[in-house]
DNA sequence: ACATTTTCCCAAAGCGCTTTGAGTGCGCGG
DNA sequence: CCGCGCACTCAAAGCGCTTTGGGAAAATGT
């Protein structure tokens, strides 16, 4: 079925029937009805394809996932964000595509959706310190929205990020305040932005309170389970282990969760966690006291804000790059206490 | 840059460049380099729109993600799903769509997207026992692969599962084997087809050896952390409690550890539990000895599988439908042991 | 030398929509 | 009764590509 079947058997041209479904003036109040309800009865839809083809608008925004090449693994946050990004769509009428890139392929995958015009936008997901990407994509001159910063390189472009630097500032001075000074950084990849500022946060809160950074209780790498489970064991298991651990990902700290209690210790009197929480919709820590002491942010609401962003950037209803910082909540759990009175004589 | 200027700028004509580049005999070699050179020098790339539109292929395949009314939760499983089918999309040219659905609106979406011909084939996610969704799109006549089954309703599609009867089967023989008689079971919401086979190949199991069927240790919930934690927590207060758990999800099971160690007790020697295993690249369970015991079955190898059944189908490469059982790896972890002497007395 | 392939290239139509510019038929005032 | 504006409707062009059906030049056969 399409349009001028359609119109075939209204007997009215394509044109009237286009603009009676599309609500132009110039087509009578009743011929539009009688059209939008054959279109109903006939389960008509105009053609997506050649529709954006007409209109020049894809009516579709890309999120391309890096994959990392170590774990070749996708991260489990991007779900949540992804349904609220779907959210603010499915209200616009855009539709979502999603590419997974390797690094190496990339800059390939952004030049051929621009030069393709399959989209009309796109999110940028996870950059690194400093992201080639944003200068590609300024270039190329297609809408774009980062999810997180980049330190380095052109700043007028648009973002939605948390405060990282701050949340884990208020993290390491908070276990500060409890008395721990041995404080372990369980943190994501080195490379990646939101690692790097957290890595700021933390080592800023322990200069300003005058301890010494020591680099064999910080860690960084891809947040798995695993990964906290590991490096938690082996700084437990140093001559002088950490006493506090700050921690990117809550599916870390459940790692570290792990080898705290294997170490026949418990968590919030012997060790104490605080970890970075995306309010992960199959990882609530808000039941109750929660089980983490954490850093709050949802990172759903971060991708509704990131879409609706990009649709009004689209419509050219801001032409400002906009630019759009969460602050955490800080919320306290079952994970933290005061540093154990036997710690404290080490000092 | 568009085909006709590409054209022009060669002093060829459109015909001949379009072939040129799609390797049409027609075209000779020699212009054939130097077509392909110049769209490479002038970073042309044919617009998917426009191409799609003559082609009548969208070269886009859907994939549909129930999001539950509940939670409005995205099941994490799909992160792995999606990353191996993108591999596959990826070598065939296909782009991915995706679309949200809460249960109330699914069935225009799949209307939707047949009505629109914006994409050549869906991935159906998450069926139910009796999911009205596998009619509709044989009924629409789109390509389709469901990930799962559905027990009730038209046989004739094409589907990858997973064993999930007999997975669970063997993870309760197991458990009797070790001498358990009180085993949980903590399984997805109830008219899920998987979370059926799961509770079937389970009763079976114990019926089998003469146990009887106990609804009180038996739960039904969207596979949370927090799900895990809370009904293992109720069970273990129970009068009787159970000595083992077969859980549907790790992610769950790791709440039941949760809970299992707030209570004093230990994993593997005074609770036994065995869950399924996704695999899923952020929760490996593959370390050394693995921390749980699982019926594993690699989500992400499901999603290569429906992939490349679903293109096959839409290149009319296959005309049957296929259907793929994964059979799962039982792999022991630390997580099981014998039931505990004390409990042993209790029959 | 001419007829006949073969090789290479092109003009034009079509995919399904939107949109411009141009009619129709109607009621209205003069 | 005529001409004008208004309210509707339509034919046709265009979005950027593929593909059909030729056609001219070059290569081959006799």
């Amino acid at each position: 079925m399409n349009l001028k079947e359609l119109a075939e058997a209204l007997s009215l041209s394509p044109t009237t029937v286009s603009r009676a479904l599309n609500g132009y003036p110039e087509v009578s109040e009743s011929t539009r009805q009688r059209v939008v309800a054959a279109a109903e009865a006939m389960n008509y839809r105009p053609s997506a394809r050649a529709r954006s083809l007409a209109l020049g608008r894809a009516m579709a925004i890309a999120h391309v996932l890096p994959r990392s090449q170590h774990h070749e693994m996708v991260n489990p946050v991007f779900t949540d964000f992804i349904a609220g990004a779907a959210e603010v769509y499915h209200e616009a009428g855009y539709s979502m595509v999603l590419s997974l890139a390797s690094t190496t392929d990339e800059e390939a995958i952004y030049r051929d959706l621009a030069a393709q015009r399959s989209v009309d936008g796109i999110i940028v997901h996870a950059p690194s310190i400093s992201d080639s990407r944003i200068a590609l994509l300024q270039d190329i001159g297609l809408p774009f929205v980062v999810h997180g910063r980049h330190s380095e390189g052109p700043q007028d472009y648009s973002w939605v990020d948390v405060n990282n630097r701050r949340a884990f500032g208020r993290a390491t001075e908070h276990l500060i305040d409890l008395g721990h000074v041995r404080i372990s950084l369980i943190n994501g990849l080195e490379d990646m932005d939101f690692a790097s500022r957290r890595r700021s946060g933390y080592e800023r809160a322990l200069t300003q309170r005058g301890i010494k950074i020591d680099p064999s209780i910080m860690a960084s790498d891809e947040m798995t389970e695993t990964y906290g489970y590991e490096q938690a064991k082996r700084m437990l298991a140093l001559p002088c282990p950490p006493t506090a651990f700050v921690v990117s990902s809550i599916i870390s700290a459940f790692g570290i969760r792990r080898a705290v209690e294997e170490a026949g210790l418990k968590l919030g009197r012997d060790v104490s966690v605080i970890t970075h929480d995306d309010d992960l919709s199959y990882f609530r820590n808000d039941q109750g006291v929660p089980v983490f002491t954490a850093v709050r942010s949802s990172v759903r609401e971060a991708g509704r804000r990131a879409a609706d962003i990009l649709t009004r950037l689209i419509d050219n209803d801001i032409s400002q790059p906009a630019r759009h910082l969460l602050e955490v909540d800080f919320v306290l759990g079952q994970s933290t206490g005061p540093v154990p009175a036997l710690e404290r004589t080490h000092i």
